[in-house]
RNA sequence: GCGCCCGUAGCUCAGCCGGAUAGAGCAACGGAUUUCUAAUCCGUAGGUCGAGUGUUCGAGUCACUCCGGGCGCGCCA
């Protein structure tokens, strides 16, 4: 199924051609409402290309329009544009194939691709804080849309399960470690003396040395030391799980730091057998100095101790991505201070004769209330676990004064689906590379550009539909997946009322919006497109009785609720975000 | 010193390859509920897009300079 805006623009490209006219500009929707619905500019960058007159080209390329039953006679406008108002015909139509689609109208890629997707990535032996939340929740976002415009996608967790700090985490395990407090809570007791040792190597050069032995047992193969390392490594997978349950996250695979340690030798054998690596200073190091960029930044991917760092892990990870995975790409979804490191990296993996597509998607720091960095080493962050937990209760409170009535179970299921998606969608809805200013009360608030504005859509949508009840939505939705569970008896559709047409335009535009994302990675303009729609569908619900109308009016605007609630539900998804029936 | 990111309404932010009179939400103020969930809707007010120069029919967007904030730059990840 075309979306308004491509059988537009390959209707403008038959009249350029019919005006003799190369093809140019491109046909975008109208930037106001005035200007109609689409808009192209093709006549301004002709006008400029060729010298003429914008106005009079527009004239021209308006007259050899066939406008079908389409939109009405393009209008040419300002400078020189051409505005295009659709025909209430059309979107009638459009919209009853939407109903019928199970996809919305969003049109499968064409050039599928196998992407490896490495986003979350929590470090063992550290808690999850507010900082794992924008990689994870990007990162999950970004595997589902691409997953739905038919990428073949592979979630990869690349767990920092094998650094220098298990070092530290195994000298306090044996030198500090609490084992009645270890079996009460063993994470936070594995955190506890992780901090500790880290605080006594820091001025203590013996406690450093220490830690750095047991770090070459554990890399040596140490039985003890490896035992030591599993039951780490196990504590904090639990953790991680409990995390993920609650944010609706699901890995393909989860290849940790520790799972190329064996790679890491070959990795530095060839480059410096191809020359791309040398030794200086007694260390395995790649200079760019042919590249002005990096020319004065030198990777180091062996230490002069013989150890490996993280740079020849994640050469590694290439290898192993490309080699054994298959992937076409490769999207990297971590923070912004790490743009140096991938730029290094990447430069290897093309220097080495890599093709594959190296994407490092970055995003902004978060803040807090005080408009500082949230440091993640050895400061006070609040833990995941208990911020999601935490938010699930303040849903729940809410819930209480608005709806008491509802049983125990719904009211932990609604509180879930509002309390986790006020926290993914706050994130979501922010431009990916602003900063972002932790705050319970934006977070948490039920109020504007929120999840639960979303949520809320969609469930008066589910009332109406209980209250209607079998006489009007007899049988499930053509058997679409992800439908509402009813159909419209409506077979056509008539738009009348203002708010009508605006909703059932908007609702074409989903199309138009899904595989917008993956240009720039950029879920926050679904996130807005959502919003959109549920204030759309808002106004539309105030002005526009749905059952107490009368036909034809009632089935068109019953049909225009189950798809609202469709893209909702689909939209939502698409972010990790549930809709409640209730809320 | 070098590199990267950011600077838009009181606050939090949209604004994709340059397009028409720069948009939302929150907060403020004024309205709307015998109603399918008011967790809502409608309206008012609010701006030198950090500053300046340049490129052109046209700049929040591109280039250069400066100011301010953040991050990063050889053995942490």
């Amino acid at each position: 199924m075309e979306t308004f805006q491509s059988l537009l623009a390959k209707k403008l490209s038959e009249a350029l051609a019919k005006a003799g006219l190369p093809t140019a500009g491109e046909l975008t929707p109208a930037t106001d409402r005035r200007f109609g619905d689409y808009q192209t500019n093709a006549a301004l960058v002709l006008g400029k290309e060729r010298g003429e007159n914008p106005r009079a080209l527009a004239e021209k390329i308006a007259a050899h329009f066939d406008v079908g039953d389409l939109c009405e006679t393009p209008a040419v406008a300002g400078a020189g544009f051409i505005n295009f108002t659709l025909l209430s015909g059309a979107i009638e139509k459009k919209t009853l194939e939407l109903l019928r689609d199970e996809r919305l109208g969003v049109a499968e890629t064409k050039s599928t691709q196998r992407i490896v997707i490495d986003f979350g990535s929590p470090n063992v032996a550290k808690p999850m804080h507010v900082g794992h939340i924008r990689s994870t929740v990007l990162g999950d976002a970004l595997a589902r849309i691409a997953r739905f415009l038919g990428h073949e996608v592979i979630g990869d967790n690349h767990i920092g399960d094998w650094g220098t700090q298990f070092g530290m985490v195994i000298y306090g395990w044996k030198n500090l470690l609490d084992r009645q407090a270890m079996q009460r809570n063993p994470l936070a007791e594995i955190v506890r003396v992780y901090k500790e040792t880290n605080e006594r190597a820091a001025s203590d050069p013996q406690v450093r040395e220490a830690c750095r032995q047991e770090l070459v047992k554990l890399q040596e193969g140490d039985k003890e030391n490896t035992d030591i390392w599993n039951e780490c490594v196990a504590f904090s997978m639990q953790d991680f799980e409990h995390v993920y349950k609650l944010l609706d996250i699901h890995y393909d695979i989860q290849c940790g730091e520790s799972f190329y340690h064996d790679r890491l030798p070959g990795v530095v054998e060839r480059l410096l057998k191809s020359g791309i690596a040398e030794i200086s200073e007694g260390a395995v190091v790649v200079f760019f100095r042919d590249n002005p960029e990096l020319a004065d930044k030198p990777l180091i991917i062996r230490k002069r101790d013989g150890g490996f760092n993280y740079a020849t892990t994640d050469l590694a990870t290439v290898d192993y991505r490309v080699n054994d995975l298959k992937a076409d790409a490769i999207w990297y979804v971590v923070g912004a201070p790490q743009i140096l490191h991938f730029k290094q990296i990447f430069e290897i993996a093309r220097r080495e004769g890599y093709t594959v597509d190296l994407r490092h998607i970055i995003f902004g720091s978060i803040l807090g209330e005080d408009r500082k960095l949230m440091k993640t080493r050895s400061g006070e962050n609040v833990p995941l676990r208990d911020l999601l937990e935490e938010a699930c209760k303040r849903a729940r409170k809410i819930i209480e004064e608005k709806n008491p009535q509802l049983t125990e179970d719904e009211k932990i299921d609604i509180a879930e689906k509002i309390g986790i998606g006020a926290v993914k969608y706050a994130d979501l809805s922010q431009y990916r590379m602003t900063d972002y200013i932790f705050s319970w009360e934006k977070m948490l608030s039920l109020h504007g550009n929120t999840a639960p504005y979303l949520q809320n859509a969609y469930v008066r949508i589910r009332s109406i539909f209980r209250k209607a009840g079998d006489a009007a939505v007899a049988t499930p939705l053509w058997g679409v997946e992800g439908g509402t569970g009813h159909r419209p008896v409506a077979t056509t559709l008539t738009l009348t009322e203002p708010a009508e047409t605006n909703l059932a335009k908007r609702l074409c535009q989903f199309a138009e919006i899904v595989p917008q994302v993956l240009n720039g990675f950029r879920p926050n303009i679904l996130a807005n497109y959502l919003f959109e729609l549920a204030n759309s569908f808002h106004t539309f619900y105030e002005a526009c009785p749905v059952l107490k109308s009368s036909e034809p009016a009632r089935s068109s605007r019953l049909a225009l609720c189950e798809l609202t609630g469709r893209v909702l539900k689909h939209g939502l998804g698409l972010l990790g975000i549930k809709v409640p029936e209730r809320m």
